[in-house]
DNA sequence: AACAAAAACTAATAAGCGTTAGTTTTGTGG
DNA sequence: CCACAAAACTAACGCTTATTAGTTTTTGTT
């Protein structure tokens, strides 16, 4: 019998990352154990075993997922650290990168958030090391603003929950993501956020 | 060979619900489709045929937790909308309720927010739609705060959406459980809703 | 003590899983 | 146009899954 096709790559991209794409959405849609190889397959059209021309295993589409989301917000913390913002400005710009990377990166930022947990040490460790460590530079900067008198005497860490929590929520946004909408999301977030609710 | 040992059931529970809740236990753990009925029957102390005598399926146990918390939180904002209160002393008060749940019924309510896609129809829908129906509860009491001129002029919809948001971020809370702790972080986190973080 | 119901057990089912092996088709450069 | 590599295919493996059937043990009541 004749291919059913062929797997699909975008510009400049390698047939694993168009791999990655697909299973991302799936993933997310239906779970990590939820998805099996013979659904990812069909939905890029194709038969599972062809899937491992490109890729090791199952679990290592679930790892590259994970570990692009973590290093991309790292690396912008990173960034936003070495700027000289005032807290306020590094907490908004950190705000307003949550959001973006929700719109644009929407499945895989959901499946880091969801199904890292499926994750086999060392990877699974890994993954939690790098967490705590990007929560930790979030409170710093909350505790910074707190000593600069820009910020109220909150509870630092429950602050930086709050606000983390907050944006992850959008993933209940799903459906409509022109940029408009994105704009006022943005806008009353970060002022909900920062100012509150109460007039 | 002789049994196990038998199912042990809490005062004035059937064995039906010590099953669920150790079900809820494992499905936060690893998620429904990553729980199998032998873990969860070797959890309990039985081969996992004898779980049968007692549900009818595994998804029958999925559809019991995910109700049982949509209709408690249901039932607590019936509650809070019939009395006369301020639209901030009712927003307090729902804040605080999802707040206590989570601590009290953290697998469940864990299992609610993440594992309901598991659901089949028509259950699936049911839970979507009533979902959608408490969020317009809060949404209407957030239009009702800014019509009386007690909240700010912010969209209702992102309002709603982030303080939903954020309490459902004390799944990370995890750990401690105590209760001094608890309430400093309803404190905390009801402030930082209300009136924001900047001083 | 005897009988009936409840609830455990063992054994087995069909279906689905991730993955491997081996083969055939496809695409490419000399 | 031929050869080689890339990437698809089919077939099958060993394992796990939820669930059923049939049997034995336990429990509670007369």
């Amino acid at each position: 019998m004749v291919c059913m096709s062929k797997i699909v790559v975008s510009a400049n991209g390698s047939k694993k990352e168009a791999i990655i794409k697909k299973a991302a959405g799936l993933f997310r849609q239906k779970g990590f154990a939820g998805t099996s190889m013979r659904e990812l397959a069909e939905s890029i059209g194709v038969e599972a075993p062809s899937l491992y021309n490109h890729i090791g295993s199952k679990i290592e589409l679930l790892q590259n997922i994970c570990f692009k989301v973590a290093n991309e917000f790292m690396l912008h913390l990173h960034e936003t650290e070495q700027q000289s913002n005032s807290t306020i400005g590094k907490l908004k710009q950190i705000i307003q990168f949550h959001i973006q990377m929700m719109v644009n990166e929407y499945d895989e930022v959901f499946v880091a958030n969801h199904e890292w947990k499926q994750l086999k040490d060392p990877y699974l460790t890994d993954f939690l090391l790098q967490r705590k460590a990007y929560e930790k530079k979030l409170i710093d900067i909350v505790k910074e603003g707190i000593k600069t008198n820009t910020i109220k005497n909150i509870h630092p860490q429950i602050a930086v929950l709050t606000i983390l929590s907050a944006v992850r929520g959008l993933e209940f946004w799903q459906g409509q993501k022109n940029q408009m909408e994105v704009l006022e999301l943005e806008k009353n977030m970060i002022d909900h956020l920062l100012n509150g609710l109460v007039k």
